[in-house]
DNA sequence: TTTT
DNA sequence: TTTT
């Protein structure tokens, strides 16, 4: 038995973090991939699909920390849809993926000069990649 | 952008296969996944999953011909979320796989003596096989 | 960073496991996988690849007690590149998957009635799976 | 049959492309898998893994317009052996990632204005990359 | 709601 | 609704 999901896609909005009353962590978020092809009349469409993704513990206290609107990630994960009851009482269901491994793939948008994402100065000697800086290369990141 | 999908399950139903005006395929399925792991007080517990399949044209045509209820799959795909409205005009949301490729890991279960996939005398007993002719040995399969 | 590997294939012969020191078992194994495709004729060619897996603790306690020469696998694991001096002095270097994950998809081909992969007067009841009793659902294994 | 590979990881070196007598186009990278760990006295070590990608056709040509070294890659794909004998007349072995799909998760290093990392009008040329509107060529992007 |  |  395998439920594997590999997502390479745009975080839509800032992650939701909440701590359970252990003092665990979930966040959510929503992760966006497009996907584009060209129709019958030869016209490239863009068709976005949205994810549901969950993130327990460790990672969801790197979301809490790092992760924002626009970031691009890569997450790994498994599939599960739970049900729940609606107002009217129907029975409904909703898909999420739940992560079991994340990586940021960028720092998402520039908002402003108070949160960069590239420290001033950074290098440019022959042997800096541009992501030389990037989350997983940083010390105090648990990955 | 990536979203990927891979699964190995069970067959939950036999599948449903229509064809479109065009002629073009369609098939759905429903396929469980697993998960066995230890609780709290340490015992074992099962959880399934089950995802919805669809697969187009040629993948389409063989699970009419060769997919049955209780085979295991290999489906790689996509997944999708599709919207619609229910009776009483909520939207609602349906999360589907839709395969790009499908590999038959067993026969399934029997249905009679005219089609076999287990040749007469076969065992249940512990030991037993399971694709002792795994279909994809099978020189008349197109894939 | 990702080095992720998925393999479906079947195994070329009996795995080698052995002991460290230290108790820790490790399993070596090869195991193909077929392509099959088309050349510029349209004849059918079959090109065979063949891997090598590596397998360490419990995982190779595994192999060691059920994987045999012929059967099928699902592995999940990493690309490594090992390097070594031959006889020449000349580095040479070994590419092998290290496994995450193993699933045994059948109980691969039949080699005698002193270890049957298919007991004599086996059931056929309409709903007993050909894999009925497939090794990931024995009490006994850790998975 | 499964054979597959994800891989996110850096260029080693400027990719080498060439063009076979039928003008197809190869090319070839290197691609650098970093994975970190800690060892037994609690130190973390850095693992470094090269794999050899080889691209065809279109990845090709897309790889000789914007590929660089120090770029960040995504590499889905399948391993394939092949032999060779060397100059001792021993038959020896390079495993390479054929690749089936690629994306840039960046634009790699910077060198120089003359060397922009977006060509002007790239997006709308007749031979435009595949994934000419992929988020990696946008100019506010951080990387 | 992301991103290009 | 599968499978063990």
């Amino acid at each position: 038995m395998v439920n594997k999901v590999i997502l390479i896609g745009n975080v839509g909005a800032d992650p939701e973090v909440r701590y359970l009353d252990g003092g665990v962590a979930v966040a959510n978020l929503r992760l966006a991939t497009t996907e584009s092809y060209k129709n019958k009349n030869g016209e490239k469409v863009d068709q976005t699909e949205w994810h549901n993704i969950v993130l327990w513990r460790g990672l969801a206290e790197i979301v809490e920390k790092y992760v924002k609107k626009g970031m691009r990630l890569y997450i790994e994960g498994r599939i599960r849809t739970r049900s729940w009851d609606d107002q009217n009482g129907v029975k409904r269901y909703t898909t999420e993926i739940y992560a079991d491994n994340m990586q940021m793939l960028s720092f998402g948008r520039q908002e402003g000069a108070d949160m960069p994402n590239r420290a001033p100065g950074a290098s440019t000697a022959p042997s800096a990649p541009m992501n030389a800086a990037a989350p997983d290369d940083s010390d105090d990141l648990p990955f």
